[in-house]
RNA sequence: GCGCCUGUAGCUCAGCUAGGACAGAGCAUCGGAUUUCUAAUCCGACGGCCGGGGGUUCGAAUCCCUCCAGGCGCGCCA
């Protein structure tokens, strides 16, 4: 199968095959605005290689191109380059054939057919407040699903949850001195995190010397609880449970809200009983050895035995300085030993051909000694760290254990409120309100994401993360409503029939077809780079587009009845377009705002 | 100290993977458009030594070096 725009760059590609030149598709482009033309070849390349003035060799090679058979009108030699004009009516022509076989399915590929990618994201930590630092994780990974499915992928989207480690050593110690049952009940998240940030504030207080009383510091006894639970002590064992229990529910509602799915959700402790077999088999293979730890590395802490050891993987022969730690001197597991448990887990159960790890950049360093050591252990399914940059506020990056945080709930609130302002002086009911609400307010948390490239670090902004209006989710969805408006009032319950031959079109519509076909490609792209942006930008100018085509082109009074019907299905094709493309990026549409 | 990322208009960002045609948007500001397919819209204006310097090249926002600024990371946290 393939799309418009990608024959069309091949029609180009022959035509300069048959006169012994080679062409790589990418080097042929969308033409820069006001140059009269579509697609543009620069071929300085070309002309360094056969040593030749590129103005003059753009002229020879148009001297002697024929467009018979193509889909374009025209080729001109501009400076060093070559420009392709399309025949408007044979782009529409190949344009409505891609689209009218499959409107639902337009877009699609089956390039990742018998293909499977594992995508771990969102993978909130249990016993902590969903917070706007995991918002980029799970709409970043929700939109990859989308669009890997879209290209024929097997996709499993996995939710790593953190329900193991330390940390509930930390939370279980906590409880034990200052925990209280009714208030647990009554509001289970922020006495979780009451205890947590108590946890720290007093640890800190202890400092590195001072021992508390009983002999042991606060940080000893939370590792001594970590150690229960791994051992499965049934105290700990089932006090944590009721901790996973009530997280889990706090999070399927944000989940709810935000629309977001997971075909399986494996939180770390799926794996705890895998963890000894994951050391054993990295020191049987002699990847991993036993080591004395580093003394600097133990710090000031009071129960060090000489006899202790780590389990390490050194990776100096990779490059990394700095080995991977799978067990500690008490015998408990890290993070890696549990990753690297999941990873094994995932490629027995689902053989995939590639494992994302959608988490902050921050985590960078971690995922080179990761995917060395997956390497190390014999797997070739490469684990590729798709990172972005981390969401501080405008007081320094968010912290959990300080209580700098913003709640995701409090933000998806606040978006649908400001949503909800905006539509209340429509003709609609209650319940219809309520629904757009909700989808432009989570649109606008989304799109603010989704719309610029994930490596860059975010300063939290209120004003910038629920904008409705410019570039924004709202302006895209308003541009759907508008085709919807149009199909509505056209007076027929069919979708509009493709049109047979199109009148001559307009400056207006021309870009709408150019962006239709440009669609397919803006999938592609993302996929390729991991950017969903990629998508979004394209929608954007869609949207853009068609705005301006609304404003100026009647539809419904069109002056012939051929160009009337022929500009409905163009209507039906901008909104099929816009309606797929928000979907893929996780966002809905409405059929009013 | 070492490593990675970022620096483009007053603000927020595209463009950098594979170097090419005068660097594009949105917000903000100012001016205009509505008895019309809903103005969450459209049109126009204003606004940029693409962080600084050097290099490669016919050509650099894009590649290389260097400096500056900010962020992140660097053995028993996740």
């Amino acid at each position: 199968m393939s799309y418009a725009l990608a024959r069309a760059r091949g029609q180009i590609l022959s035509l300069l095959t048959s006169q012994n030149l080679e062409l790589a598709e990418s080097e042929i482009r969308e033409a820069a605005p006001g140059h009269e033309a579509d697609l543009a070849v620069p071929l300085f390349r070309l002309a360094r290689e056969l040593s030749q003035d590129p103005a003059l060799l753009a002229r020879s090679i148009v001297s002697q191109l024929s467009l018979e058979g193509t889909m374009f009108a025209s080729v001109r030699a501009e400076g060093g380059y070559l420009n392709f004009r399309f025949r408007p009516e044979a782009l529409c022509q190949e344009v409505v054939s891609d689209f009218s076989r499959n409107p639902e399915g337009y877009g699609r590929s089956e390039v990742g057919r018998g293909r499977t990618i594992v995508i771990d994201f969102s993978s909130p930590n249990i016993a902590k407040p969903f917070s706007v630092g995991h918002l980029r994780s799970t709409i970043i990974g929700q939109a990859l699903h989308n669009i890997f499915s879209w290209l024929g992928y097997r996709v499993i989207g996995d939710n790593h949850l953190g329900d193991w480690g330390t940390q509930f050593g930390k939370l279980l110690c906590a409880y034990e001195l200052w925990g209280s049952e009714a208030e647990l009940n009554r509001n289970p998240t922020s006495h979780l995190l009451e205890l947590y940030v108590r946890f720290h504030q007093e640890a800190d207080a202890e400092g590195g010397t001072r021992k508390a009383e009983g002999g042991m510091s606060l940080e000893a006894r939370a590792r001594e609880w970590f150690r229960r639970l791994e051992q499965g002590d049934p105290a700990a064992r089932s006090r944590w449970e009721q901790f996973v229990a009530l997280s889990t529910r706090e999070f399927n509602r944000i989940y709810e809200l935000l629309g977001v799915r997971f075909d399986v959700t494996l939180g770390e402790s799926f794996y705890s009983d895998r963890l000894e077999g994951v050391v054993r088999r990295a020191l049987e293979r002699g990847v991993a050895r036993r080591e004395k730890p580093l003394a600097a590395a133990r710090g000031s802490d009071e129960d060090v035995r000489p006899d202790e050891t780590v389990v390490l993987i050194p990776l100096d022969e990779q490059g990394i300085a700095v080995p991977l730690i799978l067990q500690k001197s008490d015998g408990t597991s890290l993070y890696a030993t549990r990753e690297l448990a999941t990873a094994e887990y995932r490629i027995e159960t689902w053989h995939p051909e590639r494992i994302l790890y959608v988490v902050g950049k921050e985590q960078e360093f971690y995922f080179r000694q990761f995917s060395a050591a997956m390497k190390l252990l014999g797997h070739d399914v490469p684990c590729i760290h798709v990172s972005f940059g981390l969401i501080r506020l405008p007081q320094g990056r968010i912290s959990t254990r300080q209580g700098r945080v913003i709640l995701l709930e409090d933000v998806i609130n606040e978006a649908i409120s400001r949503a909800a302002a905006v539509v209340t002086d429509r003709e609609l009911s209650a319940e219809e309100k309520a629904e757009i609400s909700r989808k432009v307010g989570i649109g606008a948390i989304k799109y603010a994401d989704l719309s610029q490239s994930r490596i860059k670090e975010v300063v939290f902004d209120w004003d910038r993360m629920l904008s409705l209006d410019g570039d924004s989710a709202p302006y895209l969805q308003y541009a759907y409503t508008r085709t919807r408006a149009i199909l509505r009032k056209a007076g027929t319950t069919q979708p509009p029939a493709p049109p047979t031959a199109w009148p001559q079109l307009t400056s207006e519509e021309l870009p709408l077809l150019k962006h239709i076909a440009a669609f397919p490609d803006s999938i592609v792209a993302a996929a390729e780079s991991y950017e969903p942006h990629r998508i979004a930008n394209r929608l954007y100018r869609l949207a853009q587009d068609f705005s301006l085509f609304y404003d100026r082109v009647p539809v419904l009074r069109a002056e012939t009845p051929q160009l009337r019907s022929a500009r409905l299905y163009l209507v039906e094709m901008v909104g099929t377009v816009l309606r797929l493309g928000l979907g893929l990026l996780g966002i809905e549409v409405a059929e009013r705002m």
